[in-house]
DNA sequence: CTGTTAGCGCCTTCAT
DNA sequence: ATGAAGGCGCTAACAG
């Protein structure tokens, strides 16, 4: 049994020839361009999906033959996850040069929006494509827009703005991530019951209440014999984390479960070891980093939630090469999945 | 602080001109082709060097203006998970058309090596690659090995033969997936001791017994408590894995864990279900199809370790196009991870 | 409104 | 061993 899924390769030249007309004029009616007669359209239309006609991207791109600029706004700061994603935009200078493509990076403070929006503001105009690890702020947001209104494609990383007209969002589903770790947590304390503790950077970031959110909905609705403490804010910083963990683990003798919303990891795991209690705590955080990696072999932690770094950059950067050039997205493979990541499937 | 990531667009003339050449030798030189005294290579490669010179990959495919032909060979029979590998390689068609890339689907027995090797001995020649679920038996290394004498790329997909000269493996470390699922179910069963049982499809299938392989390591290792039964073969069929598992059932009463290591989900579940024990055994299975995914939503599966089967038809197809044009492979983009999926990460 | 034409950057004969 | 020249299929001026 065989079955073939491309079709021959004909070329505009043919499609002209068959619809009577010019290479111009199919390539107009192509393009959507102005300055054809509806009837001629409906013409060389015909002949294109008659012979399912896909010009070749190749020739289409050489002709065209504009280099693209694009620019990615990262926040400032030695997040191990954001070093990651941009490690991997440094992979992948060789494809990019070899399509003409140019990459910059600037990185500035995300947890004030004032800044991030001047950041974007300063942007406008000068790349063809911006990503954004945003922070979703009304002056974020009209920065957002300022950009999109000015012709530039826009795409939110990690962190989106949905509010906002940007024209894709490269991440994973927040508050999913948080359910999957409230029901890792849950079940891998099986039957015991007693306290969970979560540590967050800042409830104020949208990412981090959304997990907070997903992760409460599944304690309050599937795990009655837990109940939850209020959130510990870290700011993401090690010293901060361990801090407020370390007093909190003094004053619970019977804490049974931890969720570790976002970076600060090292100060996390820090506090749980000092206190003796590393084996016997359910511990669930983000990101496999070279730390969580180490703590994962180690069993302090028990479970990861990854949003894989590679994809994401690459995502971004074939979103946003896409939007430029008027391609189709392929939804699927850009689609950020929420993976559970345990000591035996590290990548 | 900005950071730029690509060079500026140098061409393969303004390379001829710096090395005092001209564009035919730089192109010999760029694709080793002989001809070219070692002198000459020398001062060329050093102009390439110097410039970070990458030739445009568009320019290049036009000018080539080949069309390249690929092969699937597939189980045939109703294997959803294969299924919907082909599915996902018929969403590629325009993208692959846009290419001039054509990719064919054979079905064929998988289970009988000699029906195996004879499909592939029949595409010799015809083909630039070929994507193989294959069998680890010595026919069939045997025919991948004359396909890559005669110039064919191959990959396998999914299941590997790695005694072979094949020039990829995409899919998943089998051993680490059955590890994981050991991990899981171990984890998830809790205190409770008692017996585990395994269903796969043959134990001759070399990813089947490479998963069993893992899993009994775990279970002997980390969890002592529980004992694993010996494996019931269900040939990745409904009916058979259903009446194999429904005996075993019937027997022990202390089952507290299961996993399906193939296909035949359908009928691992009915037995379960209709011996009323679907909430109280932990259950860990492959793949999400439209079957497990509600077994997950209705809380009888508790796991399913995944290998996205978009990614493998897109990787396999990237992997047989780099091959096939002497470019490097991205190794890290085209890794098959194996995923941990639960109710709320579900894709 | 429609057609003609000169490239885009590289590969590939065919000469030298 | 090296160079010159004609495409590959599409785009974008520029004519008409």
């Amino acid at each position: 049994m065989t079955d073939t899924l491309t079709a021959t390769a004909l070329t505009l030249k043919d499609i002209a020839r068959e619809a009577g007309v010019s290479l111009a004029t199919v390539d107009r009616v192509l393009h959507n361009r102005p300055g054809v007669r509806p009837d001629t359209v409906r013409r060389v239309k015909a002949a294109i999906e008659r012979n399912a006609f896909q010009p070749h991207v190749a020739a289409a791109e050489l002709a065209r033959s504009r280099a693209r600029r694009f620019v990615f706004v990262m926040p400032a700061g030695p997040n191990p996850f954001m070093q990651q994603i941009e490690a991997y935009l440094g992979e992948m200078s060789a494809w990019l040069s070899a399509r003409r493509l140019g990459v910059e990076v600037v990185a500035t403070d995300v947890f004030d929006p004032s800044v991030l929006a001047a950041a974007l503001e300063a942007l406008s105009g000068n790349y063809d494509g911006v990503a954004v690890v945003a922070l979703d702020h009304p002056g974020v947001r009209a920065a957002i827009n300022d950009l999109v209104d000015a012709g530039t494609r826009v795409v939110t990383l990690v962190s989106d703005v949905p509010s906002s007209r940007r024209h894709h969002y490269v991440g994973i589903d927040n508050i999913a991530a948080g359910r999957t770790a409230g029901a890792l947590v849950g079940r891998l304390v099986g039957q015991r019951s007693g306290k969970v503790a979560i540590v967050a950077g800042s409830q104020g970031l949208r990412d981090h209440s959304e997990r907070i959110f997903g992760f409460n909905q599944v304690m309050a609705t599937e795990f009655p014999g837990l109940s939850v403490l209020p959130v510990l804010e870290g700011r993401d910083e090690d010293d901060r984390s361990e801090q407020v963990l370390a007093r909190l683990l003094g004053r619970h003798a019977d804490i049974v479960g931890l969720y570790n919303v976002g970076a600060g990891t090292q100060g996390v795991a820090k506090a749980l070891s000092d206190a003796g209690r590393g084996k016997q705590v359910v511990f669930v955080g983000h990101d496999v980093t070279a730390l969580t990696r180490r703590l994962l072999l180690q069993g302090v932690m028990d479970a990861a939630i990854s949003q894989n770094p590679g994809h994401e950059a690459r995502a971004a950067v074939r979103v946003l090469l896409a939007l430029a050039r008027g391609e189709p997205i392929l939804r699927e493979q850009e689609k950020i999945r929420i993976d559970i990541v345990m000591r035996d499937n590290l990548p």
